[in-house]
DNA sequence: AACTATTTATAAGA
DNA sequence: TTCTTATAAATAGTT
């Protein structure tokens, strides 16, 4: 959706991805909630950026206790 | 989106309910992955329905373990 | 389970 | 980089 049709693979310009990054994480964020509520369903998301930074979202009734372990190298 | 504008609220009926949950479910699920190789990102989601199915998406490079509490009553 | 009229999300552009 | 807008995509109501 947009000016143009997009194919689905990793974005190489590193500004390009982190603009797409800014407004998809916003939309997914929305739909969750949005999704929660409509059909009063539990809903988690988690995301995390390329620098680790943590945005999330879960319906009120569910709580989730995670740990994440990145395989670096 | 759609024929005609919703607002954001439980969905009374359970059959309308039921349906928009598998729409929306599987629309935010294509979003998580799109956003997790668009982005190269981190994305877990979890979407429980009212039968406490489970549905969710996590990348690749992510492990999550997660324990749910409802507080039932 | 399909369809399609519309709304919504968003890719590019300013 | 915040705002705009043309267009792709999601989906509400229908069949």
């Amino acid at each position: 959706m947009g000016r143009g049709k997009i194919v689905i693979r990793r974005i190489d310009n590193s500004t390009s991805r982190q603009v797409t990054f800014s407004k998809r994480r916003n939309g997914l964020l929305k739909k969750a909630k949005e999704l929660a509520i409509l059909c009063d369903a539990e809903v988690g998301v988690m995301i995390f950026s390329g620098t680790s930074k943590l945005y999330d979202f879960a319906s009120t009734r569910i709580r989730v206790d995670f740990t994440l372990e990145f395989d670096l190298m």
